[in-house]
DNA sequence: CGATAGATTGATACTGCTCAATATGGGTGG
DNA sequence: CCACCCATATTGAGCAGTATCAATCTATCG
């Protein structure tokens, strides 16, 4: 839990915050919400598809994704989550899952049992506006993954999925606007564009002739945001960042 | 607006009631909501991308979709909508648009003025939560979306699309049960796919030769049901019908 | 130092795209 | 009712982008 082990909630308080209208009540009642602190090696499952679910985590350090799969097994990578994310907000509505919820690396979460946060949120209409927003938010960023998936040629596929992730990693304050690290496999990156590995390989290899990015140990970083961006055509409007 | 002259907002209300419970005053105050009840021909944009939005649609008869485009001009279609659907409910908690909606058939809908939408679900908890659970769903959808485009070929990726359209028709009550005419174009259906509508042509003529489908003048028809299912696995637990 | 996951590279096959023509079925103006 | 128009459907040929399959290489870790 790091630093936050003061106030374990404050990157969600920070999301909210950013999100919508949230006044010290609405603070102080996120902070009475009962949890459990959990640490997750990569590629831990929090949560899988059509397992009854009864609490929601809350990402707080360490990258998480949520994913399908067809009947083949082949992986579909949904969303990337980071700090602050509340993952399977749907519990509060839903019994079952559709979907799984998986870490990409090591992670530190919380539990919070679905009741508990329903009771806040009935209760706090700030909240509740704000919980909405987010599921949105979601939705508007699955329909440019969807466009992403469907339109773009990997290249440029592979180019707007590094530029929202970085950009979001900004948002939420991690590290220097867009100069994280970015630790994923060619199969993460490839399972979230439905590319396979070895041409994500290619492709990546490409990016960095280009020197539009470069990699290391800690994985792939963006040198070059602004031709980036142009590659990609990315545009942040869908991501509704602006509070 | 046909027999729904006497009740406008009964396929909203229908829709609200199989999503959460909805008492009579929840009724009344829908009912009570101001509104313009309007035609659009087929192809007719509703809504576009980035354009501000100070009402939401209530789909009453026809067929529309939401879609996005790339910046080369490729239109990827997110989801299609029926009867009772409410468009751009996001307008509500967000005033850009992020997607464009567009008629595909010939339609009939209402415009509701999105603050009277936004007054009344901020007195009425029920239909808040109503509303919200149709954001899941709709969440829910697109990644499933993002699956078939991502991850299946393009005969069961096409399959997979046309049952879930006909599954939503059924839930909404149009016609007999996975029986009803599907009236989309091969562009159309190329553009919801991620493929071109020449392949979309050919896969087709596949689906018609095997006798899971028919065509006739008014478009699509499955006619094997079982196995339109089992060769698209398509699984509808991803639409969270069940009340 | 072996074990392993992940990265790379090469060769080959195939799905789906592009471009280009032609066919059809309604719908319209006269 | 006819000739024409337009959107859509259909078909063919050739090509491009990605997938597949199979090694090999390279870090990192116990």
């Amino acid at each position: 839990m790091s630093q936050d082990n003061d106030d374990p909630f404050r990157p969600l308080i920070a999301k909210l915050e950013a999100l919508s209208e949230i006044d010290e009540r609405d603070r102080e009642a996120v902070r009475s919400l009962p949890f459990i602190g959990l640490f997750a090696t990569s590629g831990e499952y929090l949560v899988r598809e059509r397992q009854r679910e009864t609490s929601c985590c809350v990402l707080l350090e360490g990258i998480a994704c949520r994913h399908k799969a067809t009947a083949r097994g082949d992986r579909q990578i949904v969303s990337f989550h980071v700090r602050g994310d509340l993952l399977d907000a749907q519990s509060l509505l839903f019994s079952k899952s559709d979907h799984n919820i998986q870490t990409i690396t090591q992670a530190s979460y919380l539990v919070v049992p679905s009741e508990d946060l329903k009771r806040v949120v009935d209760a706090r209409p700030n909240l509740a506006e704000a919980l909405w927003r987010d599921t949105f938010i979601d939705g508007s960023i699955f329909r440019e993954w969807v466009l992403n998936v469907g339109r773009r040629d990997g290249r440029s596929r592979i180019a707007h999925m590094l530029c929202e992730f970085v950009e979001r990693c900004s948002h939420a304050g991690l590290g220097a606007p867009h100069e994280i690290a970015i630790p994923m496999t060619r199969a993460d990156i490839g399972d979230a564009t439905g590319l396979t590995h070895v041409h994500v390989n290619r492709l990546i290899g490409q990016l960095v002739a280009e020197a539009l990015i470069t990699v290391d140990r800690d994985g792939l970083r963006i040198v070059d945001w602004d031709r980036m961006r142009d590659t990609s055509a990315f545009d942040p409007a869908y991501l509704h960042e602006a509070a």
